[in-house]
DNA sequence: GGATGACCTGAACGATGTTAAGCTGTCAAG
DNA sequence: CTTGACAGCTTAACATCGTTCAGGTCATCC
């Protein structure tokens, strides 16, 4: 098999939900390709633009076969479909959110996506500025739940995650509320936390900017 | 000077900001403190505990001196002074969101904390439920805002930092609506645009539960 | 058929996290 | 006052990491 840049990160892609982002070493990925280390090095300048290339195929994988929303559909269905694929795509890779976060992007297709977000926005009634200040709110509320929600189940503690001490308790008597709301807080279904906060945001993009 | 836990991971707080997290070595630590590497594993089981212990102080840093809101003050001017306050904690360490998100803390200001946080908003006529379930959007943004805006400014690249490339300009013909939206996106006074998210997210809250 | 250049190997460099074994002082027990 | 234990450190080493560099191999073009 030849080898070049995309070939590369995909195996890189293949082998972080084995290893994990910690254990995805240049060495390791090289005996994956049957192909010494110092290979990478004619295709890749360094490790983090092996990770740049990951992030892109991500990216790419999340966009290519985007549309927009159907005529008359409305618009929160559309951006929390956005949203919660986006978020399903790094959950689909180990270590997927810290792959992706922070990590830029020079495909051609960010500003296709960007265009068809603002679009949509505006064609529901939001300014271009609005749209342009608002959307980011969401955004990065799927950056951050999905960074934290992999945490949690990541490979930073090998053993004793002390995410898993099976429920957090809190003291009745001195924090009644947190106590009582402990089960919500750490709800091991956290497809519920993420959509609850995806309808508080979206409800408030709509209020903020639409009336 | 005595060596302990507390001290190591102030003083590795201390270099975090000269030298990056990937410039944070138990090596360059220890030489901080005039002593040999071994001697931090007495104190330290792992570097992942020391990065536990430094988040574990940021922790205490932001909520030593919290307090509820005063009497009859609007709840969302409080809740939006604390998500501004976690906002400057993390910027005041170079990488500090990196550091600080997904490192479990135990301190037993945690309990207090989400009491606090609970307490305001339920006497602002949440339940205690919706309390639970809404305030994590605000926690999971700020989260998300930050790493990103950390990422711009980081040491991942150490030239040539693509985020850097003055005003990220998109095709006007092909993308009218993102070449507009440009100087919104890419705003360097990121302020703004975390000011402007929050405002959206409180208004969610409000919007979403309070009718 | 010899040169060129893309692509890869082989071997090394310095730096990293971590561990094992031994030294040193403090301090309580005898 | 001596002794022994033990906390706290040093010294030395290990395996593994990202990265570099000089040198190979093999198709391609003049």
């Amino acid at each position: 098999m030849k080898l070049n840049r995309d070939v590369i990160a995909r195996t890189a892609l293949g082998l972080l939900n084995e290893v994990g982002l910690d254990g995805l070493t240049m060495r390791l990925l090289a005996k994956e390709l049957g192909v010494q280390v110092a290979a990478l090095y004619w295709h890749l300048k360094n490790k983090q633009e092996l990770l740049d290339a990951m992030a892109a195929i991500m990216f790419h994988e999340l966009n290519d076969s985007l549309e927009g929303p159907r005529k008359g559909a409305d618009w929160t269905d559309w951006i929390a479909e956005r949203v919660r694929s986006m978020r399903q795509m790094m959950l689909s890779y180990r270590d997927g959110a810290r792959v992706f976060a922070g990590t830029y992007v020079s495909e051609s297709e960010l500003p296709r996506s960007i265009e068809l977000t603002l679009s949509t926005m505006v064609d529901a009634g939001f300014s271009v500025r609005d749209a342009a200040r608002g959307f980011p709110a969401l955004y990065h509320y799927v950056i951050g739940f999905t960074i934290e929600e992999q945490a949690r189940t990541g490979t930073a503690y090998t053993d004793d995650n002390p995410y898993e001490t099976d429920e957090l308790a809190f003291d009745t008597e001195r924090f009644p509320l947190a106590a009582e709301a402990a089960p919500h807080l750490f709800d091991s279904r956290s497809d519920r936390g993420f959509e609850e906060g995806l309808q508080v945001i979206l409800a408030g993009l709509q209020a903020h900017y639409l009336r």
